[in-house]
DNA sequence: ATTTAGCACTCTATTACTCCGAGTGCTAAC
DNA sequence: GTTAGCACTCGGAGTAATAGAGTGCTAAAT
């Protein structure tokens, strides 16, 4: 959009030559981190002109808005806004090569059977392979549905919910009565409660007020299942919250951009995963890289974010991605993004899709 | 023991002046953590000495190798020795205050009820009070026992494989089975081999061979249930992996002490969670400070870890601690450490010891 | 009309140097 | 055994000089 406003001014078209330079600046800026001068990028550009022409088209850059100096006699550092271009225009995607693809294949397949699993493993893969800092969110956990709930006896006096979701995660929570023993066709009964009340429905309807009219339901029993329908409700409230997984953090730190200061409020930032969460799922489908300034938070001023959707079933499920500072290799995470994000669509439809289809609960 | 090789040395009396100077010496490097030099000492001594007292004193810590200076004109720095000595016998424990122990006690009642939450919520607790990075392990895990297995189907040819632990800890995983449909009757009758052959074994008792020779036992439907064994196999090994709970490592960071280098290092270290779980398992029983150069690991060298053990039952089961720079507020952590300790063990006897003891299964 | 060579200019990072002060160790007096 | 006094050491702060990278501009070349 900030894009589309540029445009208006009338760099539409930037003229080959200029944006010849201009990714020439971006993608050595990215190796180095120091600011490009124009003799270096003579070099670059085929010795075919001279760093004074190079210097007048990056004085017209720097106009643009594309360029600027960190002072008077250095080189040129690309600005927000030429990596916005960069990533929209300019780049070549750096196409994965096979021993790439084998390797994180072989590493999530140490995950294979089990989604939440799969997500972690996932998400260390991806800090691993690209250097940076990975994070995954699991499905949206409030639209997930119940698909059962079981309850087991545990002790005399205490049971275990177990809750099951149709998209394969299972989670449990014990619970205590305030009685020495419980005889099991309360638990029978519990159990059957659960199921008929809650079976199909979404975690996110299923709140306070659904829960204690089901407690309502059961009659004489309600105050003894008391302990187990609020275990209950916190476990829909657990499960509910969407899962997230944070890797690689101490890629962070090895980056010369980030200085002490710097890291530990990106780290911070990070550890609030509640405003991660916010900030992955209000992204819009397909892939997407939010450049530091873009997002509104400072914490994340000099860091981007690249991320994109997993799917299951076709649809857009969670979303996997990685952080790391404004001069990232974008040319070679953004495919591997892609992959992972392909590889584990495939996988999760392996273990879940088939089931919810051939499923009639 | 490096303490009592000292001792040989004739400084068994180090003289009350002496542990006095030492004590205010160690303390004030904590505090400021810079060198400390004769003038300063004088006032904390009450201006009973002199200044040229105190460095002729100086003089003859450092020869006794308590003290030692960065550079000919600076103050004096505590060795570690001073630091050993200063910990077992000089400090004086600042007791908690009241406002402190309910803090923590709040902080702790919101995992009530479940053992693993309560560890990494007093993990959590732990790193925030004290201001360091805070990490705990759970009862290790190879010599919990199985109290019962539970197989649920959870779609016509998957089944969750559910586990319980007498130390109340439930672990689930799910496993396909190689055809379209499985029978409720094959499920019961793996749920009931299996608890047949491992029920209150102890997990790191239940190896390959073990696994494999119930699979055997099943006859005809071995080779079915072949992904449900492999599956419970795994999740055995899951659940005896030592669990363990690390926070604040933000907290380094925050510290002076470490530059960008050491905190790397000293965070890269945590992050190998064997590594750690090593070192505090191998502890002796009991309120236990490692100093930097004490542990063997060079990454450790410029830190310190306190870490106790919390009991179930009263015996020593999993162990609590944090770590950070070495001139960490000793007085003041370590009293908060043996208070979570004690708050823990109550809390898990509360919640687990009772069951433990009724139960005859 | 564009490109290029040449040059003056600017600004930073590096190095060398000086100086200040904190703190010591030693000696001699108390 | 303690203290005052003093010479000495050494790191850190501050300053000045220097080198070098890179620019912008002008005038010539294509």
């Amino acid at each position: 959009m900030l894009n589309d406003f540029r445009k208006g001014m009338g760099n539409v078209e930037l003229g080959e030559r200029k944006q010849r330079i201009l990714a020439a600046v971006v993608e050595l800026y990215i190796r180095t981190g120091e600011p490009v001068g124009s003799k270096t990028l003579v070099g670059v550009l085929d010795n075919t002109v001279s760093s004074a022409t190079i210097r007048n088209e990056m004085a017209e850059l720097a106009a643009m808005g594309y360029l600027e100096q960190p002072h008077t006699s250095a080189g040129r550092v690309p600005t927000p806004m030429a990596f916005r271009l960069y990533i929209d225009k300019l780049m070549c995607k750096r196409s994965l090569s096979q021993e790439d693809r084998d390797r994180i294949d072989a590493m999530l397949m140490q995950a294979a059977g089990d989604p939440e699993r799969l997500i972690s493993e996932a998400s260390e893969a991806l800090a691993e392979t690209t250097g940076y800092a990975a994070v995954t969110t699991a499905p949206s956990g409030r639209s997930v549905k119940v698909k059962r709930i079981e309850v087991l006896r545990v002790s005399p006096c205490s049971a275990a919910i177990i809750l099951m979701t149709d998209s394969g995660i299972l989670r449990s929570r014990i619970c205590r009565f305030d009685r020495d023993e419980v005889d099991g066709s309360l638990l029978q009964m519990l159990s059957r409660a659960l199921n008929d009340c809650f079976c199909g429905h979404a975690l996110g309807d299923i709140g306070l007020p659904q829960v204690q009219s089901m407690a309502v339901s059961m009659g004489e029993h309600s105050l003894l299942c008391a302990p187990a329908v609020t275990a209950f409700f916190q476990l829909v409230q657990d499960t509910s919250e969407v899962e997230i997984s944070l890797n690689g953090q101490l890629n962070i730190l090895r980056h010369p951009d980030y200085d002490n200061i710097h890291a530990r409020d990106l780290l911070a930032f990070l550890t609030k995963r509640e405003l991660l969460t916010g900030i992955l799922t209000s992204m819009p489908t397909g892939l997407r890289v939010v450049i530091g300034s873009e997002s509104k938070r400072p914490e994340l001023d000099g860091s981007s974010i690249i991320a994109t959707h997993y799917k299951l079933g076709g649809q857009p499920d969670g979303s996997i991605g990685i952080i790391g500072p404004l001069r990232m290799d974008y040319a070679r995470a953004i495919p591997k993004i892609e992959y992972f994000a392909r590889a584990m669509s495939k996988m999760l439809d392996e273990i879940i899709g088939i089931d919810r289809q051939t499923d009639n609960y």
